[in-house]
DNA sequence: ACAGCCATGTAACTTGTTACATGATTTT
DNA sequence: AAAATCATGTAACAAGTTACATGGCTGT
């Protein structure tokens, strides 16, 4: 989702052609996302089957060059001038994993959650060690290079945090209160659901990883 | 990236169909993620594809029931017991964007900056508004519930203290060590790119939503 | 000459997501 | 009888991502 904004914004700056726009992105973003050069020219073609690029003039040497349409232009100055939005259909693939592991019966939730605490301080750890390793930010790229590290620092943090809170709140409460059998209450129309398969099912206790 | 475990991990518990899944699934996560009944149909379609569930027998109301595999199961096992990895390739959406933002010539970043920081505040507030509104945590619904918004309270506190953080540090230095041309260096192959497309551009003071 | 990078493209695939068609059953 | 809900499915699209084919140019 952010992608195509980023090339378009690259490309408001002048026309570019494919390899260029990797370059620029690359070295705007501190080469911290490698871009496939492969998704540049998808995402140009798309671009322009939207009608916010337009292919220009092709060089002596061949390069092909694109320019931004005005609706492009408007996109940019839409996508600058307005937050990216977290909320309501935003899903989190941890958030999800973690409510839902902790109604399944057989699943032994603080494993869960331990084993992803130990992967976010491991990863807490790499990061403050690549973000002192990098010579003082001097040039634009070792500062976004840099943002682009404080960010992902801020957010293991957070993710750490909640962990521990999580892990403290499901203390409190005994496991019978969380664990949900298939649907007791059966649908209006249907059998009765087979209520007896956590019965069957072989525990899961999920493995440390150590 | 977890709507095909998280059904993977509910027909763990036993057969189901799709309309139930999607019950399941709603209940599970404190009906936080809205799940669209066709995605089950396609998801379950994939994972039969993939050999994770079969196809199993149908209702004498017409219901038709998806197992899971051995593969499957193992799948589930392996998702339980192995950590959501970020880091690396994982984008954060905003981090490029003000990564890039940054760097654009004829944008002022603190207006970025800004702009987000309301937005994140604005849902803040909604969040520990929600999350005082819902009645005492008791059942597993409830409670599912509010691990996920506690959890975007999380990430959006450190979403600010990063916002924060970072336009300190871009306050810091003056802008011409931020904004970056389109490539000076030209390629090794090409004409020299037009450097001077940034003073044709106009300039975008990305707007105050206020 | 040969390896390797520059450069453009194409094809395919994955996951998520929505819109729509079609019935059956239940509720009002 | 009409409206709502249950239930299954299909078709299509968006965005990201990779693998590969094909040349030209460059440095050793």
């Amino acid at each position: 989702m952010s992608v195509k904004q980023s090339l378009l914004a690259i490309l408001d700056q002048g026309p570019c052609y494919g390899y260029q726009l990797r370059h620029e992105f690359d070295r705007r973003t501190g080469s911290t996302w490698p871009l496939n050069v492969g998704q540049i020219y998808n995402t140009l073609e798309r671009l322009e089957r939207d009608g916010l690029v337009a292919k220009g003039e092709t060089d002596e040497q061949g390069h092909v060059f694109f320019e931004i349409t005005d609706a492009g232009r408007l996109e940019v100055r839409s996508w600058l001038s307005s937050p990216v939005e977290r909320g309501q259909g935003t899903r989190d693939e941890l958030a999800i994993k973690l409510a839902l592991a902790a109604t399944l019966p057989g699943v032994d939730v603080t494993e869960v959650i331990q084993t992803q605490r130990r992967a976010s301080l491991a990863q807490l750890q790499e990061l403050n060690r690549a973000k002192y390793a990098g010579s003082d930010p001097e040039g634009p790229q070792e500062l976004a290079w840099s943002l682009v590290v404080d960010s992902m620092i801020f957010a293991a943090e957070a993710e750490v945090r909640w962990l521990d809170h999580t892990e403290q709140r499901l203390a409190l409460r005994p496991r019978h209160t969380l664990a949900l059998e298939l649907s007791s209450q059966r649908p209006k129309r249907g059998r009765p659901v087979a209520a007896d398969a956590a019965e069957r099912t072989p525990r899961i206790e999920a493995e440390a990883t150590r």
